[in-house]
DNA sequence: ACCTGGATGTCGATG
DNA sequence: CATCGACGTCCAGGT
């Protein structure tokens, strides 16, 4: 896994090194004092300074600072990319079109570059998405209304797709959207165009609106309140029925 | 810069390494196979495959793969962090409330792990905000339109805020919706929102709505139009005049 | 290529 | 602490 590594070396080593492994599908590291342009759907530059850069095989690039997740600067996936020495640093560029971008990375001094192959992704699961809480409800309607019949999912109304269209025991039309967190009012104004669009689609019918999310904030369920749209509270994460938690599988 | 760095070290030392460096306002880079469990808003868990872990002075963590910008599991900045020797393999903790979150790394086998001591941020200067533009065009409200006369900025109304509150040369009310990139239909109906605020609070007056964008979706603008909004074209990057382009800058 | 919406979004500002 | 909105959001998926 661990390829090449050098420690302190001089732009030429460094140069050679970066023009060996920077097409080879490979991911790069490197520690050392940096400085970065960026142009593109903004403007930036990050005066010199120690950074922790990241170069990875599909050309994606991320320079890191001391604090946050986030890089302080970074280039999702590169067209092309690049090594030069200009005025004794070697310079990464780091272009991509759609949107034009490009990420300029000056490096002063190094203190570490490493080499690595990192293995194809292994096994990943996640729980919780909104997609598996739509596929939970889509199979037990009932967990946010009693009667509830799904007739479709991401049901597409205009622009956009509708999480959760039913009808219910009063054969009313249903508009349930989605939230796998705290719903906003940005969610209530989602769901309040669905509704609206279905209304417009079939005129002179009763449609309903129901935000289905485990939290609500307090404007957003004012704001639902206010446009006739109801808020049921249902969980992200499905419940473990209590028969099948074996105490042996921990 | 560069603390200290071990290849292959065996899980002892690793852990020795870990516990000298984690709270020492260090930055920690460890290339290894590596299994993570993550619970909290969501729920995951990552087969062991040689991952890349990052650890920040500010207890942020983040492991990446292979591929994009987005590292596979993170965790923003932790109140508590901690290496423990479980069954032979070192295991990271890192926990923190509000939201309520863990993750685990367990370390099946350590490549390179590094110390490093980033310095203080240097300075980042980033153009081309939504805040410069409103700033910009605050100071210059003719970009948007002849005779507009900037009566407030932020103005708060009910929920959220409106980025320039004008009157144009006729004397209406002029609610501007500003953003820097393409503006899609959220933009137009987060516009509508405020419209409809301001005509409330101030009832029996006309007030415009006008989205200003570099650009806008095809959808979002029929929805405009559909909506009684204008769009009006503005640059994000503010022009730089003719005679300031002095090619002996670059 | 454009557009939409989700995300463990992250992050900072503000009440 | 809750809420809100920007972000160079990133990213996958659909048309």
């Amino acid at each position: 896994m661990l390829i090449e590594s050098l420690n302190h070396p001089a732009p030429e080593a460094l140069l050679a090194f970066l023009r060996a492994h920077l097409h080879a599908r490979v991911t790069l590291h490197l520690a050392g004092e940096v400085e970065v342009l960026y142009a593109g759907r903004a403007t930036s530059m990050a005066e010199a300074g120690d950074r922790l850069l990241l170069v990875k095989p599909d050309g994606s690039l991320q320079v890191h600072g001391p604090r946050g997740v986030k890089p302080v600067n970074w280039q999702p996936r590169t067209d092309h990319l690049s090594a030069e020495l200009e005025g004794g640093c070697v310079v990464l560029h780091a272009e991509r079109r759609s949107p034009a971008e490009v990420v300029q990375v000056r490096v002063i001094g190094c203190a570490q570059v490493t080499a690595l192959n990192l293995a194809d992704e292994a096994l990943f699961l996640l729980q919780g998405t909104e997609a598996q809480m739509q596929q939970a409800l889509a199979r037990a309607p009932h967990l946010i209304e009693a009667g509830l019949t799904v007739l479709d999912r991401e049901l597409l109304v205009g622009v956009g797709g509708i999480d959760l269209y039913a009808r219910d025991a009063q054969g009313r039309f249903v508009v349930v959207e989605l939230k796998r967190g705290k719903a906003g009012h940005d969610a209530v104004h989602q769901l309040g165009r669905y509704v609206d669009a279905v209304r417009t689609q079939v005129p002179g019918t009763v449609v309903r609106g129901i935000l289905a999310a485990p939290d609500i904030t307090v404007p957003a369920l004012k704001a639902a309140q206010a446009a006739g749209l109801e808020f049921v509270k249902v969980e992200a994460l499905p419940q473990v029925p209590e028969e099948a938690r074996q105490p042996s599988l921990f």
